[in-house]
DNA sequence: GCGAAACTTTTACCGAGTCAAACTTTGAGC
DNA sequence: GCTCAAAGTTTGACTCGGTAAAAGTTTCGC
């Protein structure tokens, strides 16, 4: 009933149909440059609409959210045994970068993807906002498993930061022009050296 | 010239009013329950005014954060030789803390201060926005020193972030109605924890 | 004092986001 | 099939944050 009614199907193809009209004008245009009522226009649809499927302008960008949520939530949840989150953190960047994944930083829906991204301060808040509510689903899921509730929102904290600074480190090159397939090269080892610094610190540096 | 003419104590004059009537009001009645143009009626100046010293409503409340950056960036430039950095911010965060400085996490402006910074995602999005320009100041200050640009990035981000979480950990419990003064007991603990984290890594937490 | 520069106000405007009421479509039961 | 209620969409009006330009007003250098 709830699934596979014409009403939900209805749904889900309008809130593609907006999501795909919407990323194509930002790529084209840049973020700050397209307004909502444009984007209902273009999609055949009145703007409450629009913000009906996306409660904010920046979330008709940002869409993937929930998605990498639940599953950078489970990597660590369901790891195997014996095998610390950092590690599956680790080796689940490892696999988003051979697999080519858009996530994983090289490549990602083409480079106009990084430069809707950084080209708009609203946009770019939104997505360190995610980043936090990644954090904070992390101490969730280590705060039940170790019952230390500062020391789990501590590691969620750095976990995250690694994700994150690795990502902005592959963006900002790209951004910068370098050769994505040159990027993407040398990505496994700054994924190292990110995860190497939260599990075995980062000592006295830089001396 | 620029210091003590009457021109500029009018201004520094101005600025102040501004953002004392504001963050009077908004502990009244909280960040998004007070429009700007009130504040301005109530500080007895035009909408435009406030613009003009403030670039967006949140810095209004959060009108700290220039000399915070300075600080903390100091700490670590200027910090002793043969002390990490990581050292250096530690022993700033206890000294911050002995000295009952509101930036240490226990106690600030009152508990009404933590009141509105959570009430509001807007702000807390700019708070978190901060922290991020902190974390670029940390990055730039580390790169110049090593000339390693991602580890330097990296152990900014991992410094802020144990700023950070020692920061919204006291400020949850005050908020959750947990005792200013015990708190403030526990909070060097909490500081340790945060830097051994950083400094030795997380190792295979949570096991 | 005079004129230029700095600061403020006014006015007009834009775009995101909300709200309530009218309207259309879908699904369920008879 | 038809009807009715619920879900979804549209409309239009509104609020608020923020910008822009031009016209005042105040201070400063001379």
């Amino acid at each position: 009933m709830a699934d596979h009614g014409l009403r939900e199907r209805k749904k889900q193809a309008t809130r593609l149909l907006i999501s795909n009209v919407a990323t194509g004008l930002f790529i084209q245009r840049g973020f700050e440059e397209v307004t909502v009522a444009e984007i209902a226009e273009a999609a055949g649809v009145s703007k409450m609409t629009v913000f009906n499927y996306f409660p904010r302008k920046e979330d008709l960008f940002l869409d993937r959210h929930a998605d990498r949520l639940a599953e950078l939530t489970a990597v660590i949840r369901d790891r195997p045994a014996g095998v610390s989150a950092c590690e599956a953190l680790r080796r689940h960047q490892h696999s988003l970068l051979s697999s080519g994944h858009p996530l994983s930083g090289a490549i990602a829906g083409g480079p106009g993807f990084w430069w809707v991204l950084t080209s708009s301060p609203a946009l770019t808040a939104r997505w360190y906002e995610q980043e936090r509510e990644i954090a904070t689903a992390f101490a969730e899921v280590l705060a039940e498993e170790s019952g230390e509730a500062f020391r789990s929102r501590m590691v969620a904290g750095l976990l995250t930061t690694a994700i994150t600074t690795i990502f902005a480190h592959a963006m900002g090159r790209i951004v910068a022009g370098d050769d994505a397939e040159f990027v993407r090269e040398e990505q496994g080892e700054v994924i190292d050296q990110a995860f190497d610094l939260v599990e075995h610190g980062v000592g006295d540096f830089p001396g």
